[in-house]
RNA sequence: GGAGAGGUGGCCGAGUGGUUGAAGGCGCACGCUUGGAAAGCGUGUAAACGGGAAACCGUUUCGAGGGUUCGAAUCCCUCUCUCUCCGCCA
């Protein structure tokens, strides 16, 4: 979200960069609901400010003229919150600008390959799928999850389990212990506003799953990832500038709908609609945000690095980010089955983008200003054990676990 | 589920119809004091929106919305959230 100042200020400027996120901004719609919007608060003020100073005298003579002016104030909000409500709906769904270290593009084509690492090994065997390894003792088990719940849910067994808690163990020691994150253990199910901080409304509803509460008018939602509540920690709050910065890891289970995604990696367990992950989020000083990226990027990197996965790390274009996201890195990890790299993490800042969304502020030298915040996977659990199991399988459809696994 | 209490500034906390954006305290900032620090003293310290290059000016805001009134933090209604007790339960 935009301070609608700088909007004005900016408005070619700031069509243009939206080009380059796809987004056809209409300025000329814009320039009119805002004039009008602006014309009514300052008929609205005019008024006030009579009334302000009538209702300071007791004299009768006045309260005729003051009871009129109520009047007409009442209707001239009336119509500012329309005009309002409808400028609201413009700016609340304008994604965040690029920054300009971000290579412009339409999609994931103009990506930039920042590097490679790790050595990819030559199986002498032709290495099986994740989902073939998971048969060979129905540790991956479809065929329930189908009965229990539908398509994209799995029923981990056993090893495949403990596994799964092994790493999640393991990315939140090194996490906590090597990169001084804050573990949070938080709720899973949020409310509208919520949501709305960090941008997931109000565009992107079709892809939350909203539950069935009680019978308030308060909407619930699943978190989607743990960026959600993890970032929102700090909603509507001022932050002494010596408490900065803050940083955050939680791992939970992250549930999404897939909508448009129908048909897409129907297989296994890359697409899921419930998955583990280990999220960070950074909240700094708003300068501060692309040191703060570098570091989180290698935070996640380290722990392809620890569990020696080979990956890549791309640079995405602006056409290819995330709606709140100003500058991203994807970590890729390597997947033998599909000999090709797949996206294993995510990591973002978002400027004030979704601080302005939440309110939240710190307090600078020129004071109040709206924080800088990121958030990273570190990593994804599901697709960091189809990595692990991948590459680090023997002819027989056994798995060498890492040394750096078996203590957790 | 039953009963009660309460939501005021970064925090705590006064305030029941008329210059109250709001006493007091804490915190914070600056200054004085000190060899230095603490204490003490003094001064300052809300946000949102609109106008302005800026200084600054204006409006709004005491959980949210509606109502009464010439005038509402204060009265009425609805909603919401939090807390306490009882019941139930992991």
């Amino acid at each position: 979200m935009y301070n609608l100042k700088e909007l004005r200020k900016n408005l070619d400027d700031i069509k243009k960069k939206l080009q380059n996120r796809n987004i056809d901004f209409d300025i000329n719609n814009f320039k009119t609901i805002d004039s009008l919007n602006r014309d009514l608060i300052n008929k609205k003020e005019k008024l006030e400010q009579e009334k302000k100073s009538l209702s300071k005298s007791k004299d009768k003579a006045n309260f005729e003229r003051s009871k009129k002016i109520t009047q007409e104030i009442s209707d001239l909000e009336k119509k500012q919150s329309i005009s309002q409500s409808e400028i609201d709906k413009i700016i609340f769904s304008l994604p965040n600008l690029a920054h300009d270290d971000v290579p412009i593009g339409r999609d994931e084509k103009s990506n930039k390959l920042i590097k490679k690492k790790g050595d990819i090994k030559k199986f002498t065997f032709s290495a099986k799928s994740h989902i073939e390894l998971g048969e060979r003792n129905q540790n991956i088990d479809f065929d329930t999850s189908i009965k229990l719940s539908g398509s994209r849910f799995v029923v981990l067994k056993d090893k495949f389990a403990m596994l799964e808690r092994a790493l999640i163990n393991f990315m939140l020691d090194t996490h906590v212990n090597e990169f001084q994150y804050t573990e949070i253990s938080p709720p899973l199910i949020v409310n509208e506003d919520v949501m709305f901080g960090t941008g997931q409304l109000p565009k992107f509803e079709e892809d939350q799953f909203e539950i069935k509460f009680d019978n308030s008018d308060q909407r619930k939602f699943l978190i989607p990832t743990a960026e959600v509540v993890l970032t929102n920690l700090v909603r509507k709050s001022i932050i002494e500038k010596n408490l900065l910065p803050k940083r955050f890891v939680a791992s939970t289970p992250c549930f999404r709908k897939e909508a448009g995604s129908y048909g897409k990696d129907t297989k296994g367990m890359i697409r899921q609609h419930q998955f583990y992950k280990v999220e960070l989020v950074s909240i700094v000083e708003p300068n501060k945000c692309l040191n703060e990226l570098e570091r989180m990027l290698g935070c996640a990197e380290s722990i392809l690095e620890k569990l020696e996965i080979p990956y890549q790390v791309v640079l995405l274009s602006s056409g290819d980010m995330g709606f709140s996201a100003e500058k991203t890195y994807d970590i890729e990890a390597w997947i033998p089955s599909e000999n090709k790299y797949r996206e294993i993490s995510s990591c973002s800042s978002c400027g004030s983008f979704q601080a302005r969304r939440m309110g939240a502020k710190y307090k600078s030298e020129s004071g109040n200003d709206f924080v800088g915040t990121l958030n990273g996977s570190g990593l994804a659990v599901g697709r960091l054990m189809i990595a692990l199991l991948e590459n680090n399988q023997n002819e027989d459809g056994s798995i060498n676990i890492p040394n750096v696994l078996k203590n957790t």
